[in-house]
DNA sequence: CCTTAATCGAGACGGTACGTCGTGTCTTTAT
DNA sequence: ATAAAGACACGACGTACCGTCTCGATTAAGG
């Protein structure tokens, strides 16, 4: 009979891989997930994992991306900065929450070099927030340094490696008591 | 000559042990570091290393102490804050360098909880420099929130996370263009 | 307080150990049993064991010894042949069950000598049951080769070795079907 | 030049498996025969091995079986009695030696049922040459118990079980004093 | 439409390391 | 001096995964 329920392929298949890698991911987390493990979950071979992906760490990031990578898009822009800002904190979370702080300090580990493309992504959004702001006059872009207009996004990585949890009052903190008087401070000091 | 047929016991032992670990760190790294290796290079059996620490991570961290736990004793007191403030900067990357940046990222990924005095080292050197900066009026420590006292710490700590090298200037970035100014910038306000 | 019950030593002791020994056997079967086991057992160290035996084996041997030794003594000796005969198995099985297959065995591996004076203690039995015999005028010993003199004791060994439980009908095919015709028939040739 | 690496696999691998643990059965003997001892005279992991036997012991049958298979099959059959048993036990004792003391020994001891099969062996070609003699007239079938028919196998298994060395004198004594007086003598009765 | 090449599902393979158990020796402390 | 306790060097256990490789079955595409 039967047998095989329709064998997939492509697209289809890679689908389904990635879903596996991302169940086990939840199930039993990134330091106990093994290609085994994705292979049985998918029921396939495991040389239809290798055959994508060179390793465990690829493999992940690949399932990770498929999952938020389509909540990371927008650039908050409400016309206030602070508010902005803020919202980049918190959308910076809800990904790093959904991946888990095992998986991120796991791929860190593994692959050394987790691109930097890939941490600047906060950096940059802030990037364009504080340029808008600019615009809007609430500060001179030009009395501030890459490193104070990444600050925001430095510290926030910095608590999400630290804690599994970064909770409201870390946030604000970070906005209302390190980065908006550093800002104006700087702003202020010219005038 | 002696040496070799003895059988070492005890604290003469567990110096061994660590002096091994510390060697195999040097020379393959944490990611690659085994029990089997570091027994092999101690020429003793993995058990002896079992009844010591219940796992690699365990091990490493007791070899890394070993290593290091005498370079960080002291706070800096030079009577200036912004040297004092580097000066603990610079120890921390010592420690950091010595210890290697794949190790850290390891037994980050490998033992999710480090413990919070681990990371709090910096953090409470930092608090002890700033209220003798305040006794000698160069702040208002009343004006600080707590987070605001440890961000060199905090950004320090998330450099040597995010970059194996920390250069010179970073660490004057983090305290000309951050610290200090925002300090400032908090104490001057009430002026 | 107390702590220590009294310190074992000498012929005390040794008890203790062989008792233990005997205790794990029962328990655990030869296959395993420990040295560690038994010294646990007896609460004291492996040192006191080897001591005294150099290993497993040895030990099981004393253990052995000392609880069946006494059984053996005595050959059957009630007038008629038959019955001597069949007493003696009777009793060699007695043993062989105290002991346990797996015991019997596991020495029979480990030890390739088991010493021919243990696997004669039944042959020599037989010979003397045969002298009374003959002396009766039951049969004539100068006919009987030793082989067939021994012929019941190898039988039953070879049974006790095969299989765990040897029956009473086996015991009696032995003596009724095999020894007594053979010696009856070699008598009856010279008449 | 080739030969390496290519990766063995099934029935291939398997005879050198088998051929790997034979040669240390050879060499170490059955007491000190490792799986890790095979795995490694036949260049592969531990997991191949335990894939196909769960211990040391099936793979040792396995091995023996694959070396002395092919030698046990005819049985003798001369056209006289005496002869075809004294050349059957000969062949017994041909595989007993090829196979050695030790590992026979080894088995008994670790596998508590080697098969009553494996045992029986010589027991039922016993049958069958006995019934050719009965049909030559040589001796009355009916009047033999099982006992008495699988007594040379009974007695020669005994010998190979205590004895490494069983000499030719020994299997004509069981031969010409026991096994053939007794089958005549029970004949004779009737007569 | 049927061959042909690719890929799938499955799992064996050679290998490394795991964490545990037991051996027989050695050392320490306390009778 | 020896008991009690347990550490030590060593070897093997049986298991888990790694990344590679083979195998037959099944598609999808091209002649």
């Amino acid at each position: 009979m039967a047998g095989s329920p329709v064998r997939r392929r492509g697209a289809e298949l890679e689908e389904s891989l990635l879903e596996a890698a991302w169940a086990e991911l939840r199930e039993v987390g990134y330091q106990r997930l093994t290609m085994e493990g994705v292979a049985a979950r998918a029921s396939t071979g495991k040389q239809v994992l290798y055959r994508r992906w060179p390793n465990r760490a690829a493999l992940v990031i690949a399932a990770v991306r498929r999952r938020v990578g389509s909540v990371e898009t927008s650039v908050p822009d409400t016309g206030d900065l602070r508010t902005d800002v803020i919202m980049l904190l918190h959308r910076g979370f809800a990904v790093r929450r959904e991946v888990g702080l095992d998986t991120v300090r796991g791929l860190l580990a593994e692959i050394a070099d987790l691109g930097p493309d890939r941490f600047e992504i906060m950096g940059s959004a802030l990037e364009s927030i504080l340029r808008k702001a600019a615009e809007r006059g609430e500060l001179d872009l030009n009395r501030l340094t890459p490193r104070m207009i990444r600050l925001p996004a430095d510290l926030m990585r910095h608590e999400m490696l630290i804690d599994d949890e970064v909770s409201e009052s870390v946030i604000t903190e970070i906005v209302d008591d390190i980065f908006l008087p550093l800002v104006r401070g700087v702003s202020a000091l010219s005038e």
